[in-house]
DNA sequence: CTGATAGTACGGTCGTGGCCGAAGCGTCCG
DNA sequence: CGGACGCTTCGGCCACGACCGTACTATCAG
């Protein structure tokens, strides 16, 4: 009974749509000031210090400070997952109103979604692991094969960090736009290091979405067979 | 951006007192009647009656009209597994004032998590199933063992449905109570089911919580090694 | 020191939404 | 058919909380 109450405060916390633009900037996977919260939000600076320091308060979010700046960030990969547990719903569910064509272009191609790759992108490596039977997705779970584990390393991608306890762990995590799976867990946020390690992504000044820089175009397309849409160009 | 707003909303639904009492009571796995979710809510049948109505439009809950009474599910599993994500960050975080004591004995020691077994039970199944190596599970996913398919064929539990796609899947899930993972996911649905053909437990008159029968602690002792307290005798 | 920038704290306004009482439908039973 | 029951709809009351304007505290540059 009290843990229901304690549910609903969570909730409440990001049900609001000021804090809920705030979340999902973070859910980008980078730390952010305050300042760049306040754009995300959507509301005037003293009402997004309001939000951050009930965030803090809840737990959900964390902060630091460095100089005269305030750099927030999503306090637990539990919480992350919570939030694209939500996501997933959301996805899920509904052919509401608008399609949502307004999400920026960039964005659909290529993001993080917290600590790993989503997007058009994402769904693709994903989908390429899966066609190359490198990994088994369900449902609600996954696992990485044999050659999966030999793929991985000869890809220089860092197994060990990546079992939390004993084995690797690979969820699927429901793609906001793309409607379908892509690569998350602890595997998922492994690769995504490894494509940024190799150059092959960079962020964008926005922060949450990717460019796919030139040897990422010929990387993705020699591991993973992708051939990518002339439009990840760095435009900006 | 508007998949944030949706996720605002959805949030703002989980977010209220009263429906995250009717969501958790929901959470047991049975449908229940909107009789029987007033008392969960704790407020008049008109207002729950209200919220019922707008977490069916949120997709969060579905209906079905039997007779004069009218039976509320939680729409989809992953609004189950969305909630479970919820729950997860309230156990996580806070040692808050109330460590909680106020929850029923019955429900610490056995109960029902959507589709699973939670509490003591479950903690102690789960425990194990991982001590005897049938079951590896990381801090945020997990897998059933070799040895693990021949001992739940063995015990009867259908793999068949479980396979979701093509794996087994299994998964952990924080325990709202211990504080540490039991088993949840398809496998941890099956197993649960198994229990409940076996006659091993059974469901105690106030819905969530379980009962341990004779032959069930029986079974548990053989087939897990759990001895149980002498508590969970169906008392009412 | 002054001025500029980053961020927070306070106080008051206002709207959204939760709540209940009363009333309205369907369903079942004798 | 009349009445009880299960559940929902309607209308009005009230409070919580989101919002902003103003004012305040750090940090940095010159």
């Amino acid at each position: 009974m009290s843990a229901d109450v304690r549910m609903a405060e969570v909730a409440a916390l990001i049900g609001d749509p000021a804090r809920a633009n705030i979340l999902a900037a973070l859910m980008g996977g980078q730390a952010l000031t305050a300042g760049e919260l306040v754009y995300a939000a959507g509301v005037s600076p003293q009402t997004t210090s309001g939000h951050l320091a009930r965030l803090t308060d809840g737990f959900l979010i964390a902060c630091v400070k460095q100089g005269r700046h305030r750099y927030y960030r999503i306090a637990t990969p539990r919480v992350a997952e919570m939030l694209e547990g939500i996501m997933a719903v959301v996805a899920d569910a509904p052919p509401r109103h608008r399609p949502l064509s307004k999400i920026d272009e960039a964005m659909r191609n290529a993001r993080t979604c917290y600590d790993h790759v989503a997007g058009k992108l994402g769904v693709g490596m994903t989908d390429a692991l899966c066609a190359l039977g490198h990994v088994t997705l369900s449902g609600d779970g996954g696992e990485v094969n044999e050659s999966g584990v030999t793929f991985f390393q000869k890809l220089g991608v860092d197994l060990q960090s990546a079992r939390s306890r004993r084995r690797i762990f690979c969820r699927p995590c429901l793609d906001m736009t793309e409607r379908r799976p892509h690569l998350g867990g602890s595997i998922g946020a492994a690769l995504a290091q490894r494509c940024f390690d190799l150059g092959w992504i960079e962020r964008m000044r926005d922060g949450r979405a990717l460019a796919v820089t030139a040897s990422g175009r010929r990387g993705l397309s020699e591991t993973f067979g992708l051939s990518l849409e002339r439009a990840e160009s760095p435009v900006t």
